[in-house]
RNA sequence: GCUCGUGUAGUGUAGUUCGGUCCAUCAUGACGGACUCUCGAUCCGUCGACCCGGGUUCAAAUCCCGGCACGAGCACCA
C-alpha cells in the first residue's frame, strides 16, 4: 500500500508548522483585545500584543478590540496625544485598523454601576482599612472588620466615596472572595479606589476609579471577548477576575500567556522610565533613535512585516526570553533587500584628481539583482571622492567603473575592465553628490558620520542600502541641500 | 514566607496532550566554501541542545518521584 514516500509520512512530526498555533476553545466568532495604557506611545514590547492579537483575529476571522486602559489618573496618567498615536501605530503594525476602539475613561458609568450592583448584592464591600492594615489581615488570613458591614452601610460608604466625602486612600471597594485562600493575591482583592486628581480626558467628573482587574474584567465581558492573550505576570489577574465572574454568573474567556521578553540592546520596555528620560532631556522625544518605541523603529526604517514575522516566530510561549536585536534586523533585511535601491555613501571623503575622465558616463544598477529595474547615471568631471578608510590601498577598483592606482591625491586609470582582485570600493563624482550626515544610535549616544551621498533621484522617507555600509533612511534634505540619513542596520 | 509559572544547540523555536516513526525540527548565529563589480543578496557544507538525579518500561525530550535554576504575583500601577 505505502509505495509512495513512506519517508514523508515519517517526517511529519519533524516538520515545524508555520505560524501561530490554533486558539483553544470555541473559535467560531473570536473576539480578542489589545489593552494598552495610553501613558505613552507603543513600544517594541507592545508590538507583540498587537501582532499576536491581530494575527489570531485574521487566522480565525475574528475581531480585535483596542481598549485604552486609562483608569489611573495619578501613578501612570494618560498622555492625551498617545491615544491617536496608539491607534495609528496599531494600524501600522497590524496592517489594518482595530475593529473596535474603546476608552475605559468613557465607560466609567458602566463600571460604577456594576460596582454598586455588586455592593448591593453583597459580593463587594467598602473597606476603610489602610493598605498596611489590610496587608496584615491578608497575610494572617484574618477577615478585616469592614467585611461584616451591612449592605446599606456599604452603599452609604460607597456614596461617600463618590461624593468626595472620603479622601484619597480613605476607602477602597473589595471583592469578597475568601481570606483563607492559599494564594494571598486572591484574598478580597481591591476593585476600585479613590483618586481626586483630574483625568486628562474626562476631567474631575469621577472620584472613584476602577483598578485594572475590575475594569478589565467588566469590559472584556461587555465587549464579548472570547480569548485573552496576556503576559504570564497577569496569571493572578485571571484568577482574581474568574472569582468576580463567578459572582456575576459569567464565563471567563479562554486565556493564553506569554513570558517576559527582553531585547539585549534595550533591556525591558518601561514606558514610565522612557517618559522620565524624555522629561530630563536625556532623550529627545518618543522618536529618539535610542528608544525602543514603535515611533523610533518606524523612523529608522523597520518594516511592519518584519516585526510581524518576528513575533509570530516567537509564538505564544511562557518562557522568559532575551533576544538580540539582530534577529529582528535579519528579518527586516530579508523584507527590505529586494525593494531597496542602492546608493553610494562616502564617509569622510577624500578628493582624488583623475585626468582624462571628464565627460565619461558611468551607469550603476539601482538594484544589483535586477529586483528594481534601471540605472543610476553619472557624468564625470576629473574630481572624485573615495572613503578615507579606503585610501590605504594603492590599487582600487572604483565600483562599476575602473581599476585605478593612487599616489597622493592623484588617481590614475589602469584599466576599465576588471583586471585583478584588488578591493572594490564605492565612490562618488563631485558633481553627483550632496553633503550628508548619517545618524547612528549607539548605546547612550547618537554618532553623526559626515560624508557624501549620491544625489540621484533621492526621495525623502525612502530606505536605501548604502553600498558597503548598510541600510539607512533618508529623513530629510535641508534647504541648503544637506541630507540627513538615519541608520537602520547592516 | 505564601502562590503561580518555565527549563530542548550561542539565541529563539518544533516535538511533550495519546512514550517508539526523534542518533530530536526550523530559523538565526558562528565557521568554511561557491557565486557576485557592495562588507548586500543568493547557493552549498560544517558546528551545536532535551536542567540534574532516580524510577516505570522492551522503549522516555515525552510518564512518575525528588532536587536545582530562573522568572512572576501577593500595589489604593497597568
Amino acid at each position: 500500500m505505502e509505495i509512495f514516500a513512506p519517508d514523508a509520512l515519517e517526517r511529519e512530526k519533524h516538520r515545524k508548522i508555520e505560524g501561530l498555533k490554533e486558539l483553544p476553545g470555541d473559535t467560531d466568532s473570536v473576539v480578542l483585545r489589545f489593552a494598552p495604557n495610553p501613558n505613552g506611545p507603543l513600544t517594541l514590547g507592545h508590538s507583540r500584543g498587537v501582532v499576536i492579537n491581530s494575527e489570531y483575529a485574521k487566522m480565525h476571522g475574528g475581531k480585535v478590540v483596542l481598549r485604552f486602559d486609562d483608569t489611573d489618573t495619578k501613578v501612570k496618567p494618560p498622555l492625551p496625544e498617545a491615544y491617536q498615536w496608539i491607534e495609528d501605530e496599531y494600524e501600522w503594525l497590524a496592517g489594518r485598523p482595530a475593529d473596535v476602539i474603546v476608552r475605559a475613561s468613557d465607560r466609567m458609568p458602566v463600571y460604577l454601576e456594576f460596582a454598586r450592583k455588586l455592593l448591593s448584592e453583597g459580593h463587594c464591600y467598602v473597606c476603610k482599612c489602610s493598605a498596611e492594615e489590610f496587608r496584615k489581615y491578608r497575610e494572617s488570613k484574618v477577615e478585616c472588620p469592614c467585611r461584616s458591614k451591612s449592605v446599606s452601610e456599604n452603599l452609604s460608604d460607597w456614596n461617600s466615596m463618590n461624593n468626595g466625602e472620603f479622601g484619597e486612600g480613605d476607602a477602597v471597594v473589595r471583592v469578597r472572595t475568601d481570606m483563607t485562600l492559599p494564594n494571598p493575591a486572591l484574598r478580597d482583592w481591591p476593585a476600585l479606589r479613590i483618586q481626586h486628581s483630574p483625568h486628562p480626558m474626562v476631567g474631575g467628573r469621577y472620584r472613584v476609579w476602577p483598578l485594572l482587574d475590575f475594569q478589565s474584567a467588566i469590559e472584556d465581558h461587555e465587549q464579548g471577548v472570547t480569548h485573552i492573550v496576556r503576559g504570564k505576570d497577569l496569571m493572578d489577574s485571571t484568577r482574581k477576575q474568574t472569582l468576580l465572574y463567578e459572582h456575576l454568573g459569567w464565563n471567563y474567556p479562554e486565556t493564553l500567556y506569554w513570558g517576559r521578553v527582553k531585547v539585549h540592546e534595550f533591556g525591558g520596555f518601561s514606558t514610565s522610565s522612557m517618559r522620565s528620560s524624555i522629561e530630563t532631556g536625556e532623550r529627545e522625544g518618543w522618536g529618539d533613535l535610542r528608544l525602543p518605541t514603535i515611533q523610533s523603529l518606524r523612523r529608522r526604517g523597520f518594516d511592519a512585516r518584519a516585526l510581524r514575522e518576528f513575533w509570530i516566530e516567537l509564538g505564544v510561549t511562557q518562557k522568559d526570553i532575551s533576544v538580540p536585536m539582530q534577529t529582528i534586523e535579519s528579518m527586516n533585511s530579508s523584507v527590505l533587500d529586494a525593494k531597496t535601491e542602492r546608493r553610494s555613501f562616502v564617509a569622510s571623503p577624500i578628493l582624488l584628481e583623475i585626468k582624462g575622465i571628464n565627460g565619461t558616463v558611468v551607469e550603476s544598477p539601482r538594484h544589483p539583482d535586477g529586483e528594481i529595474e534601471g540605472f543610476r547615471t553619472w557624468t564625470l568631471s576629473n574630481s572624485i571622492y573615495i572613503q578615507q578608510t579606503d585610501c590605504g590601498n594603492v590599487s582600487l577598483r572604483l565600483k562599476e567603473f575602473a581599476d585605478i592606482s593612487i599616489s597622493g591625491s592623484i588617481g590614475k586609470i589602469e584599466s576599465i575592465e576588471r583586471s585583478d582582485d584588488r578591493p572594490i570600493v564605492q565612490w562618488l563624482p563631485k558633481e553627483e553628490s550632496c553633503e550628508a550626515n548619517l545618524y547612528v544610535p549607539e548605546g547612550d549616544k547618537v554618532n553623526v558620520i559626515d560624508g557624501l551621498l549620491e544625489d540621484c533621484d533621492l526621495v525623502v522617507g525612502n530606505v536605501y542600502q548604502l553600498e558597503r555600509v548598510g541600510f539607512a533612511v533618508l529623513e530629510e534634505i535641508s534647504d541648503t541641500g544637506v541630507a540627513k540619513l538615519v541608520w537602520l542596520h547592516s
